[in-house]
DNA sequence: GCCGTTTTCGGCCCGACTGTTTTCAGTCG
């Protein structure tokens, strides 16, 4: 699938333009039409003509853009753009605090191949004496390249929660706020998260951010004004820290939760009733009089649209969907009755089912699901076939002293490289769930990757595909498959498919979920426990889910006992 | 370059912070 491809192509030359200094609303529809194609869950490549000009942004233009490059693997205007504008121009311009304008001035004035030469120049003080460079601007290109040279990429949320929830703890102790929330991407529990954004009401706001400034963590200021400042803390994380009066709150809280894109689209809507939206409040253009703002819901109310949970602002259609009444009832972290990818000490695990049990029980679940590794794994302590049939000999005698809670017996059996499973079907047939999954060879060609899930899928016993994607955020790509057809074969088959909880795998991801969820396929949210704090994982599965517009009913595991395990059995009886 | 209960042409979100400026441009989110 080439839709990644296509939506940094389109970026790229959103950049080129800006540094053009072309029409900057061209610029935008560039931006725009990326954004919305990294979106789109179908495959390009496969889309006529009439539909790509349905995707949000995208018109004749643009979409004979896409089949341009489908077609040939090539963009001209991309290239055209790329031979016009000086050598090491898009490097420079990838420095914080250098934007489009000094990047071409300093491109256009001085002769520099790339960051290294810059950084030199900086440090001898060359660039000072250009229009509006002098010292000071000189320091920040420094600090700018300096961030540049270890800059961190985005960093699973899973990672960025804790510390965001240490700092909003720090200030809440010792600064004089009166509430203080988490915002932006956080808020919006995106897989990974470039910065921390924190809102808070205050009556003394410069208090609030001297004390900001100056917390332990902070190991950089780049910014300190009267309302909003960032720090940089020792993790390399950019924390913004915005306070605003109470009575702005619910308007600063949706400016500062984003995206950006979902924002602008409330802001036009604004506009074209007569109306202005900004973090204060919402106002009569006409008049300036203020009409809302304490509460979020107040923004949504006065542009005609439902309240849009956080978790779908993303202009993916939750704006149309909100105007339309026809919102999705987003599934919650309660909703969950059990988990149904579990380890134990039969392989890698730590506990015992008695240990795992009672954990479960705590967090209310009805049901969880033994899946142990199978023997493939060797490094996992994967179990033999006399080993799995002994366990599940011994889920059903642990079953009679439960009350009220059931095992199921189950394995995570691999997918060798083949496309076999590690098990014959006779062992399969004697479990109440099998979760099937790649664990090597994660280097194979598309096809064959694509032809070893399919094969499992196409095993009637196999009743989960799990972490899909074979991803680990910031350490593993994804495997190359391609989702469009394993997609394609989980409605054929009634195969479901899983959203791994773990916070650096969340495969599948938002955007493949509501894909799933609009072709009518059951998803599964799991855990992967390893050892019972991982149990608290799930609320990152739920987000992801939340994110892909999923329901309750979407999702196997929020089923009780009876019916899940009838969802479970109804594969293997088709045909 | 997109898009249309004010428009097929003329719009296109909005404000804080910084540095180099005597009133504002550039960058960022």
């Amino acid at each position: 699938m080439k839709n990644q491809e296509i939506a940094k192509l389109f970026n790229d030359i959103a950049d080129l333009l800006e540094l053009k200094g072309e029409n900057p609303f061209r610029v935008r529809a560039y931006r725009r039409a990326s954004q919305n194609i990294e979106g789109f869950a179908k495959d390009l490549a496969e889309t006529p003509e009439k539909e790509l000009m349905e995707i949000p942004g995208i018109g004749k233009d643009l979409a004979g853009k896409i089949i341009e490059y489908v077609k040939t693997g090539r963009l001209s205007v991309y290239e055209e753009l790329r031979k016009q504008m000086p050598q090491g121009i898009a490097e420079i311009l990838s420095i914080p605090g250098i934007g489009p304008k000094t990047a071409r001035l300093i491109s256009m004035k001085i002769k520099i191949k790339n960051i290294d030469d810059l950084e030199r120049l900086a440090k001898e003080g060359k660039l000072r004496g250009l229009p509006g460079i002098q010292a000071k601007t000189e320091e920040n290109i420094l600090k700018g390249i300096a961030m540049v040279k270890r800059r961190t990429e985005r960093q699973p949320i899973g990672r960025v929660l804790p510390i965001a929830e240490d700092i909003l703890g720090q200030l809440k102790n010792t600064a004089p706020v009166k509430e203080i929330f988490l915002a932006g991407s956080l808020r919006r529990w995106k897989d990974t998260i470039k910065d921390i954004d924190i809102l808070a009401t205050s009556g003394a706001p410069k208090e609030v951010m001297n004390v900001f400034i100056h917390l332990p963590q902070a190991k950089d200021v780049l910014a300190h004004g009267t309302t909003k400042s960032s720090i940089v803390t020792r993790e390399g994380l950019q924390v913004d820290l915005r306070v605003v009066a109470e009575n702005s709150l619910g308007s600063a809280l949706c400016y500062f939760t984003g995206s950006k894109e979902h924002n602008i689209r409330l802001r036009e809507m604004a506009l074209k009733k007569g109306l202005k939206v900004n973090e204060y409040g919402i106002f009569k253009t006409a008049t300036g009089r203020k009409i809302g703002g304490r509460n979020e819901d107040d923004i949504y109310k006065a542009l005609g649209l439902l309240f849009i949970p956080p978790e779908i602002r993303e202009d993916h259609g939750e704006i149309e969907a909100a105007a339309a009444g026809k919102l999705p009832e987003l599934i919650d972290i309660e909703d969950i009755k059990g988990d149904l990818h579990v380890h134990t000490k039969w392989s890698d695990g730590s506990h015992d089912f008695e240990e795992l049990v009672s954990s479960a029980k705590k967090k209310g679940y009805e049901y969880i699901a033994i899946t142990d590794h199978s023997k493939g794994l060797g490094i996992a302590r994967g179990m033999s076939e006399e080993q799995v049939l002994k366990q599940n000999r011994e889920i059903k005698e642990f079953n009679k002293k439960l009350k009220g809670f059931k095992l199921l017996s189950g394995i995570e059996v691999d997918i060798r490289s083949d496309g076999t499973l590690d098990y014959p079907a006779k062992v399969l047939k004697e479990l109440d769930i099998v979760v099937a999954a790649i664990h090597s060879g994660f280097r194979q060609g598309r096809e064959q990757l694509t032809k070893r899930l399919i094969s499992a899928m196409k095993n009637p016993h196999v009743s989960v595909i799990a972490h899909p994607t074979g991803r680990l955020i910031g350490e593993r790509d994804a495997y190359d498959a391609d989702m469009a057809e394993v997609l394609k074969t989980a409605v054929e088959t009634g195969t479901a498919i899983e959203i791994n909880a773990y916070p650096l795998r969340l495969d599948l991801n938002d955007i493949y979920a509501k894909r799933a969820k609009e072709m009518g396929i059951p998803l599964v949210i799991s855990t992967d426990t390893h050892m019972t704090s991982h149990f608290g994982y799930m609320i990152y599965g739920v987000s992801v889910a939340k994110r892909g517009w999923l329901e309750k009913r979407d999702v196997l595991n929020t089923y009780d006992y009876e019916t899940l395990m009838k969802r479970l059995a109804a594969k293997k009886k088709s045909p």
